[in-house]
DNA sequence: TAGATTGTTAATCGATTAACAATC
DNA sequence: TAGATTGTTAATCGATTAACAATC
């Protein structure tokens, strides 16, 4: 019942966007109201631990109803605060920083790529999609003049920590690493680091076909 | 001393790949011996967490010394099944298709990007640093002829679950799925399903920005 | 040898699951 | 009202950390 927020696991943070995938699906496909139970048996957890999880944020069901679908979809886009528009910038316009530009999956939930940054002169004055592509000595400039809530590193692996703290100095607060490399931020600075990793996510598929 | 391998727990599985990486980086830094404890302090884990990782696959150490770098990366690049070589093919040459395509940081761990497929008539023919694009109606004549080991999911996320349910009938046995849907197997199947989800990830960077 | 550091067992901590009273 | 299903407490399970004998 509380709408307080308890503390929040790092395992329960993670699900938030699976829930909040699932659910935009059922309010597209028109179902109004869900137990529990039946989210459970879509998404493949228990209903013990849904339930346990959505009251880390406060109740957003009724007994004997159960969840209304529509509202508990509101609340989550709420708690993974996407209700507020987040503006991106890209460092390195390679084929992922390219990849992330040309993508117009986040938008619909407020994320905006404004531009991408290089070191490259032939990619420096072309455009993505519209977003035009800078040099990398503009960085600092762009970042006293406009507002920038993310940045996603995608440049060699060598360049990503140096240009985290460029990033950092400049008061950017959340990092989306691609760079296969840990960026690493004093921890007693509010700047959210995730590192993505694709290449770990690989080596785990063949660590599991050649492991068992 | 065991060489025997015991269960290893998904949280494992996920720091091999971590390991790997800075025990590559190591070698490649001279660094010819580590402590499990200087590991720690450079990992951000703790000693003993990476004695028990360890012992999941025998122990590879020295008492009195720790670990030879060389040695230990090598038995991980084992346990990661990198000495086997893997042919991977893409579908969906859209922009995470193409940009898998034309990333090579895989190559030297053995992961061989043979071709892409897809729907669209305009890509059809053409190639990507050097690798066609195929027609998507020829999956099942090309995966008869060729040995393929993973396949990476780059198709809007309607598409998902039914071009992994043709990729599973034809003997592919692992996925890597970065639309935007969990791809579901039946679980008497051997198929081994790596879902991405890039916008998971996203979401909670502003989740972690809005929440404190 | 003495010091260092492993491999491994035991203790702790946290996350998941089970149970059930509250209540719609 | 009776049935269903939540919110929440208690029990279980598994993962992490601590401790230490073995040994290089």
């Amino acid at each position: 019942m509380a709408r307080e927020r308890n503390y929040v696991s790092e395992a329960v943070m993670r699900r938030m966007p699976k829930y909040y995938r699932y659910l935009t699906d059922m309010e597209k496909a028109g179902i109004e109201r869900v137990s529990s139970k039946e989210l459970s048996q879509r998404m493949g957890l228990t209903a013990s631990q849904i339930r346990q999880d959505f009251n880390c944020f406060g109740g957003f069901g009724q007994q004997g109803y159960g969840y209304n679908v529509s509202e508990l979809r509101h609340e989550i886009h709420k708690i993974l605060g996407l209700h507020k528009k987040h503006s991106i910038i890209i460092i390195g316009a390679g084929n992922i920083g390219q990849a992330l530009a040309n993508y117009t999956g986040f938008e619909k939930d407020g994320f905006l790529v404004k531009c991408l940054f290089d070191i490259n002169p032939r990619l420096i004055g072309m455009s993505i999609r519209g977003k035009p592509i800078y040099d990398i000595d503009e960085l600092e400039d762009y970042l006293k003049e406009n507002q920038v809530h993310i940045a996603a590193i995608c440049t060699p692996k060598e360049k990503a920590q140096e240009v985290a703290e460029r990033l950092i100095k400049n008061g950017i607060k959340g990092i989306w690493n691609f760079a296969a490399v840990d960026i690493v931020v004093p921890n007693n600075n509010d700047v959210i680091v995730e590192n993505v990793h694709l290449s770990d996510s690989l080596y785990t598929i063949s660590f599991q076909m050649s492991g068992e």
